[in-house]
DNA sequence: CGCCTTTGACCAGCGC
DNA sequence: GCGCTGGTCAAAGGCG
């Protein structure tokens, strides 16, 4: 079995304050990579760093593949990725796009619980309501990175074609309706990717201070 | 005791 | 329409 990971514990400390991908929009994604230990570091690089967009895909789906400069790769892993959009990326690691002044579209699916929808039978009230999301992929030892936040595991499920079960988490902070998802890669089980679904409307559970000193993003990250 | 993980079951979406 | 698959729920048990 996999050992369970409390995110604020025992993974390695990744402070991130994750802002929003939406379709197709996003407000901001500040990569913060201050906590990390440089000589005993789990991760290693991912990509070549310097913040690029690269579109996986030709079409306006919003497949992109972000190589922000810190070296952690943002993409698309699966066709829920169709719900990312543009992002731009600066240097330092901000990542950030146009948000359309609407900051909120597309959440809020869930003040009624699933099981509530369930049995209200709510059709297609369970997929198509999706949060936006992103996804990074770093090369990591422990399979959940902390970004700051509080998560909660709800789920494990193992999926097609993979050896690795995909675990499900979600925001412990009261009506953080934010979920990650997080699996390994089957072709390199050394490649963790994480899924972020949704938005934060709170700060993270600790090292705030962190969080809000963007200057110091990928100093510390070789 | 409260919070968390585990895990089987359930359901919706999708492809055929 | 049916089966497969992914995503979620919730009960049970573990741990600090």
């Amino acid at each position: 079995m996999f050992p369970s990971a409390t995110s604020s514990s025992t993974a390695v400390k990744m402070n991130q304050q994750i802002g929003l991908v939406e379709n197709p929009m996003i407000s901001s994604f500040n990569f913060q990579t201050s906590l990390l230990p440089l000589s005993s570091s789990p991760y290693s690089v991912v990509g070549g760093g310097g913040g690029d967009l690269v579109p996986t895909h030709g079409d306006d789906d919003g497949h992109h593949f972000i190589r922000p400069s810190n070296n952690i790769d943002l993409w698309s892993p699966d066709r829920a990725s169709k719900e990312v959009g543009a992002v731009q990326v600066n240097h330092g690691g901000m990542i950030s796009s146009k948000n359309n002044g609407k900051p909120d579209s597309g959440l809020g699916v869930g003040s009624m619980s699933m099981r509530t929808m369930m049995k209200k039978k709510v059709k297609g009230a369970r997929r198509k309501m999706r949060e936006p999301r992103f996804c990074f992929k770093t090369m990591s030892e422990v399979d959940v990175l902390d970004d700051g936040y509080k998560w909660r595991k709800y789920g494990q499920k193992v999926v097609k074609n993979t050896q690795h079960p995909r675990s499900y988490y979600r925001c412990t902070q009261e009506n953080c309706r934010v979920k990650k998802r997080i699996e390994r890669l089957a072709e390199d089980p050394r490649m963790v990717i994480t899924t972020y679904e949704g938005r934060h409307v709170h700060s993270p559970s600790h090292d705030e201070e962190d969080s809000q000193a963007p200057s110091k993003v990928s100093t510390l990250f070789w």
